[in-house]
DNA sequence: GAGTGGTCTAGACCACCCG
DNA sequence: GGGTGGTCTAGACCACTCG
């Protein structure tokens, strides 16, 4: 074995084979239901290793595009899985790539004291300061959101003194930028009635419910870097969320 | 190289280290934060090649678990990510673990034609036959949950001569047993206000919102199995998420 | 029995981080 | 420079499925 020419557009050849069957099947050449060559074969066309090629296998099994049957063979999946709500991203960016009119409203962003559940959270102590961002979400001219998020004053301490308005369309490049890259975060869903105050702001009436939301982000190592409310329009706004085994 | 001793009590090598790993970490052994000896180190301890603890590892990080740092080390993530709903397991089982005390009521099992929805989800034609399942959950003696499930009545044609009471407690399981083992799903969720025969079973009056929910449940493959409406209590039920990169 | 995926090895070199 | 994880190899044997 000489060398790995792994590096020629500087992606792992993993990633590059994975990212080519991953084209091959969205592109129809490899219709839903068909099977794909075996490992063997598929490792020696793209001239890599078998152990190398499940690699690259293994990722969009995981994603549910190919299944594999033990003495069979692989597969590609009848139905796609979409992305959904389980995944963390932008909502700005998301909803203008899928054509949506967006824009969002800076309601109020101040120093605060942590309060009990927004203190357990963000592992402080209650009293301790934290950031306050509220904001407005519009969806092709309807409010639809109101987001109220939390985070560490000591960690964040020059925020306030940033240009707010720029920093909060992307929080999750804000907080990456102080080290603090977010990988994972658990949310909480449940369905309420309308508060008065809220009411106002979405411009609806007290008999549509809430979808109301409380989340953590996290960063790999596990601190936590935000805690949201969320107060979400019932009537326009859904959540969708994979599931697996 | 001589055999594996893979299979001494019949699970692969990468299984038992990473479960005995796992063991130390909800042990305490390993604490929270502290880093795991080098992939090299934890080879040897456990004597396979360094490829094959790799694989024990990746699992615990998927899960989150651990976290690595590329040159640095690999280590125990701080916060513990929970069984959440994005994780597929039957209610009665997993509510009875936690102590909970659940009845599940049979409301109403019949043969019917899929209405539209219904149809789509099934990969189905409209009018087709179809079984409907309707179920009442009860916790801790609140009705809380009414499930009303659809599936095609030409996959599973005996369910309605067999013990309706019994094989609902675990249609998963019944699924399986007809060669249908439900792999991954799609759910949407919405806060909707709450209908009059609704009202009724669940024992509340019309201001308390639901949290409506649609599944449709797939195989590996992509086929779908089973489409689910699911009316919740929204002051007693809330839905937990996980949230990944 | 032939073909497939499942597991595993014993190395190798690279990229990254730290002192 | 030394230690770590990231990628990759060129094989091997096993377990499963199907004809």
């Amino acid at each position: 074995m000489l060398d790995n020419l792994a590096n020629i557009n500087g992606l792992p050849q993993y990633i590059r084979i994975r990212e080519s069957i991953r084209e091959r099947i969205l592109s129809g050449e490899l219709v839903r239901g068909e099977k794909l060559p075996s490992e063997d074969e598929l490792a020696m066309v793209y001239g890599v290793s078998r152990m190398t090629l499940r690699q690259s296998l293994a990722d969009l099994i995981d994603e549910g595009l190919l299944y594999r049957k033990h003495g069979v063979g692989t597969f590609v999946a009848l139905q796609q899985f979409a992305r959904d709500h389980t995944v963390l991203r932008n909502f700005i960016e998301t909803s203008k790539e899928e054509g949506l009119n967006v824009e969002e409203k800076l309601l109020d962003a101040r120093l605060t004291s942590a309060k009990f559940q927004v203190a357990r959270a963000l592992n402080l102590e209650e009293g301790d300061k934290v950031v306050c961002l509220k904001t407005l979400r519009i969806l092709e001219g309807n409010p639809i959101t109101i987001h109220e998020a939390y985070f560490d004053h000591v960690k964040f301490s020059d925020f306030l003194e940033g240009n707010i308005e720029e920093l909060s369309k992307d929080l999750l490049a804000y907080y990456e930028s102080k080290g603090y890259k977010v990988k994972r975060g658990i949310q909480r869903l449940e369905a309420r009635s309308i508060e008065n105050d809220i009411a106002e702001i979405l411009q609806i009436d007290e008999s549509t419910p809430l979808l109301y939301k409380e989340r953590t982000l996290y960063t790999a190592e596990g601190i936590p870097v935000e805690f949201l409310y969320c107060y979400n329009r019932g009537d326009l706004y859904s959540v969708t969320i994979n599931l697996t085994t």
